[in-house]
DNA sequence: CGCCCATGTTGATTTCGATCAAGAATCGGG
DNA sequence: CCCGATTCTTGATCGAAATCAACATGGGCG
């Protein structure tokens, strides 16, 4: 489309340029001059694993851009039952245009890098540029498909099914030869407590799940978080499908 | 905004006059002279319980606006459990934007009366109009926030819990009177199948909780489709907010 | 009308994952 | 390097929901 944009590489602000955000994430959708306008607002940031980016406390106006690391998006039921309703990686966008009523919290799962900027600078974006909102729409729908394809998994499979499910998402949006290739290598983003509250499990559960497939020889781990499947075929065999 | 819509009601096509699309859904968003072009290709269609919107057997190129009753649209694993992942209402409407390589189906659950239309018109529609989009992209992300709550619901929710949250959101939905007063009544649009494929449990135990609430007083049940709830308070107690 | 088939209920038993409990591994900080 | 705190694993027991099984209801149709 905007060759122009690549090729006059000066008209894209510096901090922009080596940025993932705008080739596949939303700014792709942007101009040249409104790049500018927003990258003069923007500020990256940087946070550590527990640090709350959207909170039912505060109300942050702001959005971001994932730039690096694993954000989880978490609601809890009054009593504190808790349960991760998605995650989202690099360079995904991540706020709430318009507003919404559901509370929901977004939370650093990893160290988080991002960039981020005010609500207001992007809602007059939005209005004046539709492919802007085209490039919402398009995420927002990833989002939902994602969303429903993790209710199979929450109301349908088995434990160790709901594991393998889990595994093998964050080897495809983690370690990108996984899609390819047989083998994948990543270090777990979350904690046996994180993975409980995204599976619907315990803790003990989900341990007693990964020592099975450590057991079958589906996977490797070294140090509770490095993960090595050696056959991913296989591991898709115990997702359930 | 488009007062001059509904003063001149010549300018709105017959069909499209007492429609509540127009004003709840996403007709509410087109220009006279677009409604007209869409009307002269939409035609209304009663579907009977079972029969299929969308399908992954049969390609359908086209969307809808949902006027009555209501649709379940569900996903499968390949041994056959099978998960529903939302229910629609009027005048929500029908059809996935784009392309998408998620495979989902869409049924009626209940006898549904559709204004249905070829794809190419809307997408036509959309490129040339921003104000359908951002109505598309709403709705998207109300479907988005109804998935995640659901998540809660399938990942921590008790059994008898989820069958509560179920009255609520039926109830919320196809009695408008649910959200104000303490009172409801309504036919249930699930038979105990699909209720039991919505949250995630087997008819038995549906059909156990449902026999407890309304054995406590909860709720009063005719024909087995029947139900009204006398106290929406103790019902939304009873759901594990 | 009576029969059949789909739908729903109820009871008995089993099973998977939760809970309770203890110990092992890992990590960060003085 | 050691210590305490987290995080994780493993084992024993329990309980909620699944499974298996039988029966009830109800609506459509010859």
């Amino acid at each position: 489309m905007n060759l122009r944009q690549d090729i006059h590489n000066s008209d894209t602000p510096v901090v922009c340029q080596a940025c993932e955000a705008r080739h596949r994430g939303v700014c792709g959708a942007l101009e040249p001059h409104q790049l500018l306008t927003l990258s003069k607002h923007s500020t990256k940031l940087t946070l550590e694993p527990g640090m709350e980016l959207i909170g039912d406390s505060e109300k942050v106006d702001s959005y971001s851009n994932i730039l690096a690391g694993v954000v989880k998006l978490t609601k809890m039921l009054s009593d504190g039952r808790q349960q991760i309703v998605g995650l989202q990686f690099a360079p995904d966008f991540l706020g709430r245009p318009f507003r919404s009523e559901s509370s929901i919290n977004a939370e650093a799962a990893t160290e988080v890098l991002t960039c981020t900027f005010p609500k207001g600078v992007i809602d007059r974006m939005i209005r004046e540029s539709p492919g802007l909102e085209h490039k919402l729409l398009q995420q927002t729908l990833k989002e939902l498909d994602e969303a429903r394809e993790w209710m199979v998994t929450l109301g349908r499979k088995t434990a160790s099914e709901k594991v393998a499910s889990f595994l093998l998402l964050i080897a495809r949006n983690i370690d990108p030869a996984a899609a390819d290739h047989k083998q994948a290598t990543f270090d777990l983003p979350l904690t046996r407590a994180d993975i409980a509250d995204f599976l619907g499990l315990t803790i003990e559960t989900v341990s007693r799940q990964l020592t099975k497939l450590r057991i079958d020889g589906v996977i490797q781990i070294e140090n509770n978080r490095h993960v090595t499947v050696k056959d991913i075929n296989r591991l898709e065999r115990r997702s359930g499908i």
